[in-house]
DNA sequence: GCAATTCTACTACATATGTAGAAGCTGTCA
DNA sequence: TGACAGCTTCTACATATGTAGTAGAATTGC
């Protein structure tokens, strides 16, 4: 499952609440892009067919809901990434991360606070 | 600038070793994909058009170079990463990296390290 | 009961992407 | 001095993506 960049707008507008019908997702969404509806409302059958969200009918309207989690897209997101731009190896990226992007103190910190966590609880909840 | 997947799989092999012929790139690919000698003419051409490369003509053959270094690809996947699927923000990316990827204990010690050495030197080279 | 509103379903169209064939130019080896 | 091989440029075509209009069904406000 890929998501496009404007599939990815929609789907973050339902992860936000859901249930959601078009109008409410339209809403949402109004502030940020300038879609018509029939655009969001193509995107939604789109993701439909896609299998990343379900459509049900309340009456005449359709009700949507997120078929993929919102960690599973960012998961399967950043495999992508990391497969396609640094060769599957996490390592490499967490480097360039962190001697590149300069990250500000406290996100190195809280960055430290996190590993040091993840060697008590050996966290995670595994797969994709 | 935007590279698709195709494109990063010619880059990729640009990288390895410049300027390079558009016959070599097809050579160091042939292990990894099944295109034909042309497809690969056509995605040089298209990356040459968008200025990730550079064409030069030796005689009747072309020889390419890179335009955008291989760091800078990266870190304008990642970026378009962390902007669509993190809200932009680094900290929850590596949040998920290491609480839901499960590293292996040796790459949290190189990250431990990279992180302390980090604190000294505040390294880095800027942005994109 | 009818007009205005709101949905949905269908269709459309431009640009991007993946993939490659055809035709023509050129160098080279017999 | 050709015939072959390799290279280039053009053209093509399917599928994906972004974006939206239109028509008809249903709903609602009087």
């Amino acid at each position: 499952m890929k998501l496009t960049e404007a599939e990815w707008q929609i789907m973050k507008a339902l992860w936000a609440e859901w249930p959601a019908t078009a109008r409410q997702i339209a809403d949402r969404l109004s502030g940020e892009v300038n879609w018509a509806y029939t655009t969001i409302k193509t995107m939604l059958t789109r993701l439909t067919e896609k299998k990343a969200l379900k459509e049900t009918k309340k009456g005449n309207v359709s009700v949507y809901e997120p078929i993929i989690s919102r960690p599973d897209a960012q998961r399967n997101a950043l495999k992508s990434l990391v497969n396609q731009a640094f060769d599957g190896a996490f390592g490499p990226l967490m480097h360039f991360l962190l001697e590149d992007q300069k990250l500000p103190e406290n996100q190195k910190e809280e960055l430290l606070k996190v590993l040091k966590e993840g060697e008590q609880t050996g966290g995670g909840n595994g797969g994709v």
